[in-house]
DNA sequence: CGTACTAGTCTTTTT
DNA sequence: GACTAGTACG
């Protein structure tokens, strides 16, 4: 038995002994956070005696906590399986799974992501005649969210908005939305953590309940909980106010998100009796990288004063490159990972490449796919989000919870079984007008829908029914095939001669994959779990439920994050929020511009705590480096088929430049490369959002141009002017040959000056006339 | 009822 | 430039 003092420093010592009554450690980034919490939870139970089975550890994403389970197991040994570890969502799904029928809930509700919120918000805004072109879906989806976060329910909302009118509409549709939630027995995200505060405050015994249970309370990345996790966390920990949480201040990346960084700032006002304790020193980085992000960070105002330092020495300068547009930058990238892995003992999953935004990735996927060198994206399109797998999760979800109408709906139709719009909205309105679940009136079809359709309707259910009994009796893997089968889904995916059809399939081969990999854990774990004697093992919430609800769960609440493995040796590309909490020997932050880092939303934003978030990533990104960092810009990119010119991040003039590798002097716009002032979209921005400049514009405007002339003239100039500038001159005209990259050669027959653009009517040899515009076309001229 | 084209949106970040 | 939803047409 180790001693669990040991090799610690002398604050982490302090911290881990530190167990009773509310603690807050403010951990620098790479100060081994983690360390402390495990090193804590060991320390508990060998030397304090508190059991196992009172602890309770929370992280926001499961990837954090497997790996806090991992080394927890790891220190603890013998009882560490009913520590509880778990994210704040997956906690909340586990309670209530438990309880949710005390708030009206079915136990078996099912969790809807963002894509499934979106559809069901279209379906209450078109019930409530809201237009939809005025305010989109996605403006009442954030509001609400937001307004959860707050812990502002429906009613409050309501409450609010009959002092405010311009508020009555989200009103209503919060309203709506909530009751369409309820009746598909469904919840979103939000609904996770505000159902389960809801749950707690209506049910006491249940609150006692849990309370009893986790006397020690440990909540990790704190600075991004928002104010219903804090309130959450107030709760379970009211009794025994042993509660400790970590974070830093300089790390809160997720105000967007509904991150309340208050809680961590005002932890000392709401707990008087707070022990608080800094880890500053760094294990990670040289001084160097340590030196350039508290430079950066120090631009930062209202936050809590800390500086890194390290023992480790100053290690190598930092590399700064700006190069000539974006796939300079990628070359750039990828030569440099590729002397590095040359020159040195490097792996490649010691790299990862940084970007503030995921449509950067692609460039530099294409660099390194023509380099031969293996990498993995993570993040961008969700796999568990692609139309087949989505498709697939409906059949599932249907068979595990009929009334889950979203579903229905999705796969009623698909693959193409002939049932059409307009017997849905028949059945929908049939349901509505009799308090049926759209399944329920599927089922009754029969009274409404005529001898065509019907037989069709009646084939669908029957299929499911059939299904449904099937789930209880065969595997996974078994039942998602013989939806497969039965469906003849891949045969009319393929027939349907999609060019992508082969991808497809394989995602779905991938996804039996993942169900087989699921089948299996879970067989571990159940055997695991035997033989341990546990008092009140919270299996009981766990085992009567299917496989296929479990399964269900656990897909709804994984992250992009969560999937990365470090048994691949891949480079790893990913936006610089997916990277908190990981550390690399070499990292490359790309595209580091104004506009774009920091986002033009966040420069032309009123709100000056906008800047400082951006300017906080800067510092998560800075931070992630062990080594070896490398800063990139690009004078020019494509930005949603615009050519967009940025100046270099303000962030790069706040490193001293004595950090920066000798022969490198801070890069310049060059005067030449300046045909417009700044990128159209930020100027349009402008003119969209600020029609008529008040005197606070003014000075904004003026702000700006003494920060950033750049910026600043494109704010002033008119946009006539710059959008004319935009019109290139083409390169071809009528009766040339020509090269498009998907239709092949042909010839001009047209060219007609459209307004911004050249609308160009070219005969290809292959598939014939086309109209196109010369912007998006990039058609190229051929002798 | 299904298809093919069009228009609009997106891009800041995600449990 | 990619994707999606909506619409018009067959």
């Amino acid at each position: 038995m180790s001693n669990v003092l040991e090799s610690l420093n002398e604050e982490q010592k302090r911290a881990v002994k530190q167990i009773q009554g509310p603690l807050l450690i403010l951990a620098g980034a790479g100060s081994g956070k983690t360390r402390v919490l495990t090193n804590r939870t060991a320390y508990m139970i060998r030397e304090c005696g508190v059991s196992p089975f009172n602890i309770l550890a929370i992280t926001f994403t499961n990837k954090a906590a497997s790996e806090m389970r991992r080394r927890i197991d790891e220190i603890v040994g013998y009882g560490s399986e009913s520590i509880w570890v778990s994210t704040f969502h997956s906690m909340c799904v586990r309670i209530l799974r438990r309880y949710g029928d005390r708030i009206g809930y079915d136990n078996s509700f099912t969790i809807y992501d963002t894509d499934d919120s979106k559809v069901l918000m279209k379906d209450v805004c078109k019930r409530l005649k809201i237009d939809t072109k005025q305010s989109p879906e996605r403006v009442f989806l954030w509001e609400i969210s937001h307004a959860k976060d707050e812990l502002i329910s429906e009613y409050d909302y309501a409450k609010k908005a009959s002092y405010d009118f311009t508020l009555q509409d989200t009103a209503r549709v919060y309203r709506e939305y909530q009751e369409s939630l309820k009746k598909n027995n469904a919840m979103d995200f939000d609904d996770l953590i505000v159902k389960t505060i809801e749950l707690f405050k209506s049910c006491p015994e249940v609150l006692l309940n849990y309370q009893e249970r986790f006397k020690y309370i440990m909540v990790d990345e704190y600075q991004d909980t928002n104010t219903a996790q804090f309130e959450l966390v107030r709760l379970l920990s009211d009794r025994y106010r042993n509660i400790c949480v970590v974070g830093d201040d300089d790390q809160s990346i997720y105000k967007f998100r509904g991150a309340n960084i208050r809680n961590i700032l005002d932890f000392e006002t709401h707990y008087r009796d707070a022990c608080v304790i800094k880890l500053e020193e760094n294990y990670r980085s040289t001084q160097n990288i340590l030196d350039a992000a508290n430079s950066v960070i120090h631009n930062n105002m209202g936050r809590k004063d800390k500086t890194l330092w390290t023992g480790r020495g100053e290690g190598e300068k930092i590399h700064l490159r700006q190069l000539d547009s974006a796939y300079d930058e990628a070359e750039f990238v990828v030569d440099d990972i590729r002397k590095n892995k040359r020159e040195g003992d490097l792996e490649y999953r010691d790299t990862a490449v940084l970007y503030r935004t995921n449509a950067q990735s692609r460039a530099i996927e294409e660099k390194l796919i023509m380099a031969g060198i293996p990498y993995n994206v993570v993040g961008g399109v969700n796999f568990y989000s692609r139309k087949e797998i989505k498709d697939l999760l409906a059949y599932l979800k249907v068979i595990d919870n009929g009334r889950d109408d979203l579903a229905v709906k999705r796969i009623i139709n698909v693959p193409k079984r002939g049932i059409g719009s307009s017997s849905v909205s028949k059945l929908e309105s049939f349901a509505e007008a009799n308090g049926l679940s759209f399944y329920e009136a599927l089922k009754r079809a029969y009274m409404i829908i005529p001898g065509k359709s019907l037989s069709k309707i009646n084939e669908f259910t029957e299929l499911i029914e059939e299904l449904r009994k099937e789930a209880g009796e065969v595997s996974l893997e078994d039942l998602v095939n013989e939806i497969l089968d039965r469906t003849e889904y891949i045969e009319k995916l393929e027939a349907n001669d999609e060019y992508d059809a082969k991808a497809r399939v394989e995602n779905i081969d991938e996804f039996i994959t993942k169900v087989v990999a699921f089948e299996e854990g879970s067989e571990d774990r159940e055997e695991d779990s035997i033989g341990i004697e546990d008092k009140e093992r919270e299996a009981e919430d766990q085992e009567e439920r299917s496989i296929l609800s479990r399964f269900l769960q656990e897909v709804a609440l994984v992250a992009d994050i969560d999937k990365v493995s470090e048994d691949d040796n891949r480079v790893l590309l990913m936006t610089l929020h997916s990277a908190k909490g990981l550390e690399f020997p070499y990292v490359y932050i790309t595209g580091m511009e104004e506009g774009l880092f920091p986002g033009y939303m966040a420069i032309s934003s009123e709100d000056e705590g906008e800047l400082e978030e951006e300017r906080r990533l800067c510092y998560v990104g800075i931070t992630r480096a062990k080594e070896h960092l490398t800063l990139t810009s690009a004078r020019s990119r494509m930005v949603r088929g615009e050519r967009q010119y940025h100046a270099p991040s303000r962030f790069l003039d706040e490193i001293p430049v004595k950090l920066f590798d000798s022969n490198v002097r801070k890069p310049r716009i060059r005067e030449e490369d300046r045909p417009y002032p700044a990128t159209v979209k930020v100027q349009k921005e402008v003119f969209r959002t600020k029609p008529y400049a008040s005197s606070s514009q003014t000075s904004k405007y003026r702000l700006a141009e003494e920060k950033k002339p750049f910026i600043a003239k494109a704010a002033i100039k008119t946009g006539k002017s710059m959008l004319s500038d935009c019109k290139d001159e083409l390169e071809y005209g009528v009766g040339d040959r020509v090269r498009h990259i998907k239709f092949g050669d042909g010839e001009v027959l047209e060219i007609k000056s459209g307004g911004r653009d050249y609308e160009v009517t070219v005969k290809f040899d292959g598939p014939g006339v086309k109209k196109m515009f010369a912007g998006f076309a990039k058609l190229v001229k051929i002798m």
